[in-house]
DNA sequence: TATGAATGAGGCTTCATTCAT
DNA sequence: GATGAATGAAGCCTCATTCAT
């Protein structure tokens, strides 16, 4: 009899992934961005998915917390793409720029998730408990603004500001960036975006 | 064949025009800000407003058009309040920020206005027509850009672009500043913000 | 000063027709059949006879009471066609011959007034007592059949089942008839129509 | 987001299929004809079955499909009912009278079908497609005419006119001989009736 | 684990009717 | 007589959720 050291799940996406469980996420996901979530039924969710009704409240003991799952996954998914290739930067500038990019190609290479994300953010029913610790992943980002403070790369202010202005600056670039399918001029307007992000945060 | 029989309504309601009609649409305003288009039952709408649910129905067809009323009403409010005393400025850098200080002002001043109409643009399932036509009360702002990029203040770019990060900065300026109840802080986040936003954008 | 008899009003049709009343009545025909009892709303009816909601209540207490003088006005014009040059006939045969053509050629011009009773005599909810009252107008027919089997043109057979009979093929011959446009077509259908009934009754 | 908690329902209910879908129906036609269409809420339907709301519309997405459905089920069973016994019979002659005896026969015996199908026909609003559907079924007795006519056994004439002034005739010998309920009596009704319509017919 | 029939509270909307003007 | 805003009971239908199999 081997012992095997049980693997330390990560506390909220234990539930060993069964495949059904995944289809009902990536169902749910398409149509949620689609429709909305009110405009989506837990039962063509599951019609969708290819599962019974029941199977989906066996895996998510309600639509509520379908919907946390599938914000806490994408948000983490997202912070973590945020950091790609971060370590190799040296000055807080260049990981901003760094980072900025990996938010902005995310972005497009998301939209459903983006959206989903949007929606999650802007309704006012959902729980907020999911809504903060979704925050908790972008802190980093805070220490960043602060760290580039500290160089005398940002300008000396209020770093919560700057941390706001930056993101919302972000989520706009994003929405312009999709609009055009040519790479080309896509590259033009995020290298130019992010100019005007840095230009607004530099001393 | 026969429904009900109405109750004498007490004669202290002298109403003239369509009192009911404005009632309706600020108490809808408000819950619907508290509670999102989903979380509140047209039912609770009349109710809260002091009348009948055959009122709400008599003003407005249905509910989706009670929402697309009140966006309407909003975003034109909103696309007012942001020209004042705008003639006045003759560059476009003081006309840009006279707008942006209006946009902020009216921003804090009318939070649930303002949540209203971002649960508005998020929510998937509203009718695009009023969508759009929000926006068309907009395009003045896109004309300025470009009149700054002829002076010369504004940077030579996608005048698109810069228009759409400066909305963007704006609502995350807005979001920031309504954070603070102290008016010296509030000033100064306004101001700050406002620099990073033209630093984003001047030539 | 002049005193007048006041005329003596036929029961029910008293209430001096104004134009309003009228127009109600006329348009609530046409609506009717066009849509049903329940798929016409009152407020359709006054909409579309260009009066208020209010002044439909005014001539007809109840949508009900509405429908049943329609109703009884309809069957006792009906009545009244079918005896047309009734009195210049001698046998009873030719009589009912007279009747069945009558009843045919207004069945076949007043489309809607059929309509309107048929759907009327099949709904379940409407008020019996107009249901019996309008039959009673029709009396008369039954006593022509007693008539015509006293002088051995008709069989001797329970009058009751041959009044049913005769009534019920003239619905179907109407129907059959009013499915032409072409007049010598519709003659020749009238023709062996009253034939087959003819048949069906005599010795 | 939540709603209600379901009762534990007593273990009495071992149904098979869809045994709560047939208690549906059969409500509904008994309730239809009592009250008629639009005198019938799918609420009482429900209450009367004894199944829940929601199980009424599991079964029938609209009212008007239960309707619609009750309509193509009478239909067919009744045309079914009138065929009983008819390949035996040789003359085309004997087989409208045995025909004839089916329709009356069944229309005796089942007066809420017969009453449900009369309301059916005569409301303005209902589906044309069940109508004509409905009407499909009796395609063969219209070839039954036009072979009695070939057969010399019936006048030469419009085989519609002649199917349809038997079919009205047949609707009212089935309400004059539903009025009694003395067999001897009814039996000579019947007869009479047949007699009057074979008289239309006959060369 | 998976299924899907069953549940029933609750949402949106309709419409006959009233009544103050 | 005429108007039409106001009423509110009641109708149809949706949908998150349960549970026996």
């Amino acid at each position: 009899m081997t012992r095997q050291k049980p693997v330390k799940r990560p506390a909220d996406e234990g539930k060993m992934s069964s495949e059904n469980r995944e289809k009902i996420l990536t169902t749910a996901l398409a149509l949620f961005t689609e429709r909305g979530f009110f405009g989506t039924p837990t039962s063509l969710i599951s019609k969708e998915a290819g599962v019974a009704t029941g199977t989906l409240f066996f895996y998510f003991p309600t639509k509520e917390e379908l919907i946390d799952t599938l914000y806490r996954r994408i948000k983490s998914e997202a912070a973590q793409e945020m950091c790609r290739g971060f370590d190799t930067e040296k000055t807080a500038q260049s990981k901003i720029r760094c980072l900025g990019i990996n938010a902005v190609v995310w972005g497009i290479q998301n939209p459903a998730k983006l959206k989903f994300m949007e929606q999650f953010a802007y309704s006012p029913f959902v729980s907020t408990t999911a809504h903060e610790e979704g925050m908790s992943h972008f802190h980093f980002l805070r220490n960043l603004v602060e760290e580039g403070i500290r160089e005398g790369a940002i300008r000396d202010t209020d770093p919560s500001l700057l941390f706001c202005m930056m993101a919302s600056s972000l989520s706009g670039l994003i929405a312009q960036a999709s609009g055009t399918a040519d790479p080309a001029e896509r590259e033009k307007i995020i290298k130019e975006g992010l100019d005007f992000i840095w230009n607004g945060l530099k001393a």
